[in-house]
DNA sequence: TCAAATTGATAAGTGCACGTATCAATTCAG
DNA sequence: CTGAATTGATACGTGCACTTATCAATTTGA
């Protein structure tokens, strides 16, 4: 067993972790909405009439995956998606006012559940464990 | 834009990160075998007749997963799977000839990549961030 | 001892995650 | 100005990753 503890099974176990954390705590609160969808959300929000390649760039995600992301949202009724005249391949997104209001109540509790995720570590380690998390990201 | 900063956030991009470089390299070196179909591997070749629900609780994968992990490395005759007679309920899991020997060529290309994966991590940053990972994990 | 609980495996279904390919729309270069 | 390259979206295929459900085999406990 020389796998358990190299870097890339750690953070997989990680990734393991820090998803259930989020998914338990975003259900718990009546949410069936999950961590890929919360952020294509925040970058829906944050850039109103943004198109679906741009979510993919923003939140690191190949485009194949997140049309799919998209189109889930859309049948929830949180998004809503329109061709753009500028630029007819191009498909606009903005969050409908449903889409606003469940934003608004996930943002807490998706805030909580990251104190959660880094339950297990100091304060002073989980701010060292988020800078060397964003180090080791590469550049993009 | 909340989301970017979020400790699930960071992780899912380390997640993505180290899976990318495990890829590279191996598909490099003309392997076809994911860190999952590795992490079985070495689990059993350490532990030799150890049936698919040992292998699943000891890399802290779901059962159905497994599974179907298993049937992958059985049908590249990397993995052989036989009924266990004292309960035959379990399937006895052995590395092949070719399982073995598929291993040892992998082995030290998996370790290389570890490296990698921490490549923009100074040496003792990425003994910290080992250190900080394996706390942040729970206990099982 | 035998019904109940547990355990190992598999089936079915959802949702990523990514590679590759394709198509349509747009941009760019000569 | 037009053919080539680029870009946005989607289709398709593979491989996880997990939940729930089911079935069979084993263990257990009253």
């Amino acid at each position: 067993m020389q796998a358990l503890d190299m870097a890339g099974h750690l953070i997989r176990r990680l990734h393991q972790h820090s998803t259930q954390v989020y998914t338990a705590r975003t259900r718990e609160a009546g949410f069936d909405i999950t961590s890929v969808q919360f952020a294509a959300l925040d970058a829906i929000k944050a850039n109103p009439g943004i198109d679906q390649a741009g979510v993919a760039a923003l939140i690191a995600y190949d485009r194949p995956t997140i049309g799919e992301v998209i189109n889930r949202l859309v049948s929830k009724g949180l998004v809503e998606r329109a061709i753009n005249d500028a630029d007819r391949r191009a498909r606009v997104l903005r969050l409908t006012p449903l889409g606003e209001e469940t934003f608004a109540r996930l943002l807490p509790i998706v805030r909580e559940a990251q104190n959660a995720i880094l339950g297990n570590l100091a304060p002073d380690e989980r701010t060292a464990f988020m800078a060397l998390a964003r180090s080791a990201i590469p550049a993009e």
